[in-house]
RNA sequence: GGUCCAUUCGUCUAGGGGUUAGGACGCCAGAUUUUCAUUCUGGUAACACGGGUUCGAUUCCCGUAUGGACUACCA
């Protein structure tokens, strides 16, 4: 069983690539760069009904922002190509016929109308219907009519499916690489439609066929699928292939309440479930992480341990980290919930890290659009200090807004606590000193400033707090000698002789 | 309803027959700071329940409860 590791990515392109898709994603990627295999992205786009334009794109560009980008797909090395079901179309049905030929698969007449019917009214005496072998044998089938009939009808134009004839009476063992050993009744599944009346296969059948032509090793999805496992094990049977191997993933659920996390959860509470901003036909649009300002890494870390985690205490890891360690046994058997406060934590660990250079010349695009011009280095320089409070780029400008235009106004509360009837006079003898003050230095300023206070006898509180408010307009922000050096001497002294003005 | 899967602090989780049940997020408090934030220190808080097995179960087994997935000519 050891062939080498190929594993797949295979969404269907319905629209933008929800979080847990990216996780799948995720843990297939770093399962086959720990293994020196290869993943690839097949487009399973067998439903023609539920297409959606852009939504294969969409998916190829969230991969690579991710940095979780594959080796083959469409466009890609495609040694195994076409990697689009749809483009592989023809060669399903001979796979179906041959199933009906090994006696594993039969035609079916039978409406969707008149099964639903059926479904309904078994449901209706407390019953569950089964398309299976208590009931094949009294449906409109080439199992239940004669042969000659069959051709008929087909020959006529007639509607039908292809369905895999579940056997009865089986308990199949399977293996789950994450689960563990799981035991089915084969009289308790259905028999699958396999080929659809509009000619082209379902899930399962294009499923199993391309993993076989593209030598998958490993199948790893969602736990949604675990259901139909049994159903692709005996596929895999009757076409004779040796089966991969599986692994179903726990699935994330919503942060409140119970379920599965959707996209609603996201935009009820403010956080994106989506990598990439996604708009809707409608006009609506649903956020991103990259629009929302988190980094891939950030992401990307914070999903892979939402359902694994190596064992130690380490939670931050870079992505080649995190293929040396990844381990699918040591993957949760339960469902996580999405926790949008330790998603932003991660954020600011890897926003921290992030490149001043980078994060200021983002920065200098809003000073420009509002006429602001600096130098790159002035820009870096405020970044650098005022980072350490921020979890995105985005919250940068409110956060240094007043060393590039001076405050407005000033916090109400702040002056009613600091602001005394003296402190006006107290501030204008101050800048009157710093008037006669040449060097500006951040280390120059604060001596000069303390050795005055110390002069005067009146105490760091007297002084640092207003003076604060005069050059900040709020009693917040990084150490104020650092603020004065940047917004210079004559900014420095208009402020505090303005605040002196308004504020008395 | 049926089938399958799961269950350790509020959340993500480590652990595993004998532990003070560990870490992280969040929250609270303290320290630092001229302020806010950061940082540091400390605190809060968990083995769903009932039976077994055992000298001893949170850990193993069986039930129950709860949660989840699936139950389409969707994937």
């Amino acid at each position: 069983m050891s062939r080498p590791v190929r594993v797949r990515f295979a969404p269907s392109p319905t629209g933008p690539l929800h979080i847990g898709g990216v996780r799948t994603a995720l843990f297939n990627y770093l399962f086959a760069k720990k293994h020196g295999g290869t993943f690839y992205l097949r487009i399973e786009d067998t439903d023609q009904n539920r297409f959606v334009p852009g939504a294969e794109e969409y998916i190829v560009e969230a991969l690579n922002w991710l940095g979780i980008p594959f080796d083959e797909g469409v466009g890609v090395n495609e040694k195994f190509g076409p990697y689009r079901q749809s483009e592989r179309k023809e060669m399903y049905a001979q796979y179906a016929q041959q199933l009906i030929n090994s006696g594993w698969a039969y035609y079916a007449f039978d409406s969707a109308e008149k099964l639903d019917e059926l479904r309904k009214a078994d449901e209706a005496e407390g019953k569950t219907f089964i398309y299976n072998h208590a009931t094949r044998g009294t449906l409109d089938n080439s199992l239940s009519l004669p042969a000659e009939e069959v051709q008929k009808r087909i020959q006529a134009g007639e509607d039908y499916v292809i369905r895999f004839k579940i056997p009865a009476g089986e308990t199949l063992f399977l293996h789950d690489i994450i689960r563990g050993d799981i035991k089915f009744d084969t009289n308790l599944l259905d028999d699958k439609v396999l080929f659809k009346s509009d000619g082209m296969p379902t899930y399962h059948l294009a499923n199993i066929v391309d993993d076989h032509l593209m030598e998958t090793s490993h199948v790893i999805r969602g736990e949604e699928w675990l259901p139909s496992m049994p159903l692709h094990e005996l596929l895999y049977k009757a076409f004779g292939w040796d089966a991969p191997q599986f692994a179903h993933l726990p699935l994330i659920l919503k942060p409140v309440g119970n379920g599965k996390l959707s996209k609603r959860d996201g935009d009820k509470l403010g956080f994106p479930v989506f990598p990439l901003q996604w708009n809707n036909a409608d006009g609506t649009s649903s956020m991103g992480y990259r629009e929302q300002g988190f980094l891939p890494e950030a992401v990307v870390n914070f999903l892979a341990l939402l359902g694994w985690n190596p064992g130690t205490e380490q939670e931050l890891f870079t992505l080649d980290e995190l293929v040396q360690l990844f381990d699918l046994e040591r993957v949760h058997k339960a469902g996580a919930k999405f926790d949008p406060e330790k998603n932003k934590w991660f954020n600011h660990q890897y926003f921290q890290r992030a490149d001043n250079h980078v994060l200021a010349t983002e920065l200098n695009h809003h000073l420009v659009e509002q006429g602001i011009n600096k130098s790159i280095e002035v820009v870096e320089k405020v970044v650098g200090l005022v980072k350490e409070r921020a979890t995105f780029a985005s919250e940068l400008w409110a956060l240094s807004d007043y060393f590039f235009v001076t405050p407005s106004s000033f916090e109400e509360k702040a002056v009613a606590k600091q602001w005394k009837p003296e402190t006006g006079a107290i501030l204008k003898e101050l800048a009157d000193i710093l008037v006669n003050t040449l060097d500006f230095t951040s280390a120059n300023t604060e001596s000069v400033v303390k050795a005055w206070i110390e002069q005067k006898g009146l105490g760091m509180g007297k002084v640092m707090p207003p003076l604060r408010l005069a050059l900040v307009g709020d009693l917040k922000g990084p150490h104020l000698f650092d603020i004065i050096e940047i917004i210079g001497k004559e900014e420095t002294i208009g402020r505090i002789n303005k605040a002196a003005e308004v504020l008395g």
